[in-house]
DNA sequence: CAACAACTGGATAAAGCATATCCGCTTCGT
DNA sequence: ACGAAGCGGATATGCTTTATCCAGTTGTTG
């Protein structure tokens, strides 16, 4: 391969990481090439889609995250564990709506991106179980709360207008302090997955 | 008008209820005359477009929630109002796509729709406030915080799957409880508004 | 039961959008 | 300076939604 073309195959993820993560997963190929200065064509001979761009774009991201959660496993506290990991994960998340799109069930289902997302849910549901053995949840919480609560702080962060940036930050404190057990705390709604 | 033409036209509207409900408001007319037993051409004569479809299909619904909204002004106890009306208002959304898309920012921009949408955000807007004045809310907890929990509630709805309709009460729950005043709570990060 | 206007159906035009390709031209490396 | 590698971006392709049109049908009225 040329120099100039390896060049440009960096210029290109680089541009492909700064377009998704502001526009999202949605945006074209043509945004991507134009962002880097470069022409669709030479876009389409180093990646075959949008999926392959996609993946080398976010595969080191997701990977550092994934790797995170493997870290918040082996914490004694599981509960504070998987609080420390939300709050790093999410502050990566506020500023990549591409990422938050990857996060989200259903995008590129085919990708290793899949599988890393998996692992990364995975972990979480491990560590909300986990915290449930060690008396810190509050009855009835279980791992099947862990994507209802990234769809809200996802909800949040996509919130139009000018929202402080941080916005996310109070409601994942109002959710995750309502799962923790308290003393003397009413029943929750809601069955979880269905058990 | 002849008879007829004014039967079909109910029939529209009740597809089109239970078309947007369904599929939400990027249904198209297509889909709704299809739903209807009737042709396209039918569906355009009587409404010029789907804003058109759309504004008859929730006028109705979306003004009886206004009322409850306006009701809630009325009550005593300001917090209990607000939590009884969302309960209300969001059991009509869990089961009504079109009418969760209407609610969310943007959408029918330039209808009647807008304005009754409106109402109703500033009646809860109003009625945290007075919460707030009346002492029951944690520290720091503004109107602006109306926007996020909405958002979050639609986005548990809108989680795909399996999961129990009843599922959002759950997380409505935790958050309400999350805004209310309850002694020596740690104070709430991020800022509302900006303010 | 005409006779006509109102109404209907749905094929299809029009427009928009994203994807992917192709090939004449440029640039690199030797 | 030559050939291979690479580039640009106009454009073909395919899909989706919107909206129209008019030949044929149906309701209504006298």
């Amino acid at each position: 391969m040329r120099r100039d073309a390896e060049l440009n195959r960096q210029r290109i993820v680089r541009a492909g990481r700064e377009v998704f993560a502001v526009r999202g997963l949605q945006a074209t190929l043509n945004d991507v090439a134009h962002h880097a200065g470069l022409g669709v064509g030479t876009v389409y001979r180093k990646f075959a889609d949008k999926g392959a761009l996609a993946e080398a774009v976010f595969a080191e991201e997701l990977a550092e995250i994934a790797a995170w959660a493997r870290d918040a496993l082996a914490e004694e506290e599981a509960f504070d564990a998987l609080a420390d990991f939300l709050s790093r994960a999410l502050e990566r998340a506020v500023h990549n709506r591409g990422l938050r799109e990857l996060m989200r069930q259903g995008a590129l289902e085919g990708s290793g991106l899949a599988r890393v997302r998996a692992e990364i849910c995975q972990h979480c549901e491990t560590l909300l179980a986990r915290a449930g053995a060690q008396g810190a949840l509050r009855e009835g919480v279980t791992g099947a709360d862990i994507a209802p609560i990234a769809a809200m702080i996802d909800a949040v962060m996509a919130l139009p207008g000018e929202c402080p940036s941080d916005l996310w930050r109070r409601y994942l404190t109002i959710v995750l302090d309502g799962l923790r057990a308290h003393p003397g705390q009413p029943p929750l709604p809601g069955a979880g997955d269905g058990g």
